[in-house]
This record gives structure tokens, sequence and C-alpha cells, in this order.
DNA sequence: GTCTATACAAGGATAGAC
DNA sequence: GTCTATCCTTGTATAGAC
């Protein structure tokens, strides 16, 4: 990994887990191991990096979330598909920026920020915005043709539904660190395509979940 | 409107706008008419300055909230008023400042925010979302023992599904300046009401809804 | 490409007059 | 209770040697 990676990494680790304005180029350099100044061989400014920052971040996702759900043809795992890759992105964060690291990642408050800032980063955001309607657009017309999902729904209204029930998981387990994501996204996705689907309830109610093995942090 | 009072006001205001780190007391004293040292006269530092200040937007939201469930009897109306509130709070807190503005507002952001940098923080928030679990809990069980919510969803996750979808509705409407959240939100809650309610498909599937009226912006 | 030294600005905070 | 003046620290950024 050459040294603009290496700051690079290591800015979006700090610039994820302190903010912006809270990480300094000295925390920057240090973790990097080398001096404030060289910095500014690679980088023009702090915003500079912050920019490449969300570019990198951004980029990386859509790639993920457009490959994850051409690997799925049924409707019903292509939304499962997106869904998940948003999540293990954020949850994964850490190791694929190859420095691990355990403290808790809000993908969607460090883009929130960034795009309240920055109009650039605001005009990037929203892009990335309307590339994933557009995918869930597709999906959801696609499963109306197979006739899995109903005809009832408003696409355009259920597309926010969906995005904004996966932003706000992020949200929430950023904050309640005692959910144990991992058991509960599964059901809470079910919930989710139950609500689109044209499937009869009565199958549905069938499956018995084993709440037992729900394992909800203690303070719910 | 006391010095101190129109203080707190100001930095709320500027801190929910442009971030905590980007505030300066400088604009804060600007803003009140005031020099910044006078500012010390009221608070001790910059950190009590927001440390009251999420005191003061918690304690007024718990308030909001536990009024506006307990106006309604019919638990469909009890949750409808719990999802209003919280939007509703968001949307209006310009005015609620007393200092109207027309910078969009993220109370979310906030939180996370304050609660990620300040551990004394993160416990009142954290406290905030175990008392609005037990308000929503209450609401659930209460509609289950009435039969109105299905008795097979578990309540746990279900309040977890409920506050993730507020709060994802709220970073969504921050991004997007061209939804018109009040025309969808109702929709929304419909959903979310009759993924719990033990009602039949088929009654609700008879309300046709004017989609025509849905204003939603052109970005989608 | 990385360093040392340093400029420059701005932020938080205090002292003490009025 | 509010002000002027000022301190101190730290942050971003640059100049120029190696």
């Amino acid at each position: 990994m050459t040294t603009k990676d290496k700051i690079l990494m290591v800015s979006l680790k700090l610039f994820l887990t302190q903010g912006y304005d809270n990480t300094t180029l000295s925390m920057i350099a240090d973790e990097v191991n080398i001096k404030k100044p060289s910095i500014y061989y690679h980088f023009k400014s702090k915003e500079d990096l912050l920019f490449d920052c969300i570019y990198l971040i951004l980029n990386n996702l859509e790639e993920q979330i457009a490959h994850s759900i051409t690997n799925s043809v049924h409707p019903k795992d292509r939304l499962a598909s997106f869904f998940e890759c948003i999540l293990d992105f954020n949850a994964n964060l850490s190791t694929i920026l190859e420095y691990d690291f355990d403290a808790p990642v809000n993908l969607i408050l460090f883009f929130q920020m960034s795009a309240n800032r920055f109009s650039e980063l605001s005009d990037r955001i929203d892009e990335y915005y309307k590339k994933i309607s557009c995918f869930l657009k597709e999906i959801i017309v696609e499963g109306q043709q197979k006739c899995l999902i109903k005809d009832t729904i408003h696409t355009d209204l259920t597309i926010i539904d969906i995005i904004s029930r996966i932003e706000g998981l992020i949200a929430i387990s950023f904050v309640y660190k005692s959910i144990d994501m991992n058991s509960i996204r599964k059901q809470l996705y079910e919930n989710l395509w139950s609500s689109l689907s044209n499937e009869n309830n009565l199958s549905a109610k069938k499956k018995l979940i084993d709440y037992s093995k729900i394992g909800l942090g203690r303070k719910w």
C-alpha cells in the first residue's frame, strides 16, 4: 500500500469514527507514521482529503451493490442482496479499510454531515441516492411483472420506504450497541418483503419464527 | 427571553444546522448580539452549552411524545401520534426555537454526533431511546389485548423496526430536499400499521389511494 | 518524497474594567 | 452582566533543506 493510500485509509477511518472537524492532520500523520507536512505532498488540503474519501467510499459501495444484486435472479433474493449489501458494507467497513478497528461506524452520519457542509459532496451523494433508487425501481418493476410484488404499491414511495428502513437501521445500530443486528436483520427483511409481496399471508404465518434465537440486547 | 435563553436557542440552531465543531462561539455571540466573553458568564464552556442544548431538546421531545400519545385512545391513533410527533418535532424545530430559519434539520444526526463524542450525552440519549421504546411497547401490548395488532409479531423487534423507520425518514428527508415529506408520511404510516394490524388486507386494499396527490420530488 | 522550521489564523478561555 | 484586551493552544498550510 502506497503512502497516499495509507493516508486515505487512515483519514477515512478517523473521519468516520471521530468526525471530520474533530480529526486533525496531526492525528492522521501520527497514525500513518509520517510528519504532518508530508500529507500535503499527496493532497492539496484537508478538504481535498475528505472529498477523496467520499468518492472512494461511494464508488466502492455503488460497485458492491451493483455486483450483489446481479448475483441473484429472483426479485426477492435481489432485494435481499440489496438490503444485506448496504448493511454489510457499513458493518464491515473496518475490515474493508484494511485497518481493523472496533469503533462503531455510521456511513449515513458521514454522508449527511459531508453533504450538509460541502455542496460538491452533496451532489455526489445525491447521485448515489439516485443510483440506488434506480436499482430498487428495476427490482420492483421486475417483481411486479413476475407477479411476485403487489401491483397496488406506489413504486416511488416504496423506494423511499426501503431506503429509509435501511438507513434507519444503520443509525439505530450505531446508537444501540447492544442490539445484535445480525440476528434481527433477516427478520426485518422478511417483514419488508411480506409488505410488498403478493404471497398469501397465511403461508407466511406458517413459517414459525424461533424468537428465542433472536438475541436482542437486554436493554429492550 | 433572557440572554441566557437566547444564547441557548442560537447555539442549538447553529449546532443543528452547522454541526458542533463548525459552530464557533463568535458566531453564537454575533447572532445573539453580544460579545464572545459574555457567553462565559452564562455557560462555563462550549461543551456545557452543547450539553444544555441536548438536555433541552430531549426533555421537550419526550414531553411532546408523552403528551401526544395520551391524547389518543385507539392504539392505531396512538401509534400514529407517536409517528407524527417525532417527524413534526424535527420538521418544526426552527419555529419551536422561536428563531425561524429555513435550513434543514436532522435531529438524529445531532443526537448521533453528540452521543459519539461525549459519553455523558450518550447516556442521556440512550435514556431517550429506552423511554420511547417503553411508549411503543405499551401501545403494542394494548393493541394486542384489543386484538387490533397481530399476536405473531415480536414486540422488541417491532419496536426497533418502528423507530428505525422514523429515524430513516428524517435522515432521508434531510438529504432529499425535493421529497415532500408531508404528502407521503401518512401513507408510510398506513403501511406501517397494516404490517402490524390484524385487519384483513382485503379491506385495506379497498381504500384506494389517490397517488396523483402524492407529490414526490421529480428526482425520483 | 519526506523532513524541520515556521507562518498565520482562529478558536476557546480568562482577567479585570465598567 | 457585559465589555475590551489578551492569553494560549492548536489547526491548517507553506518554505525550503535533505
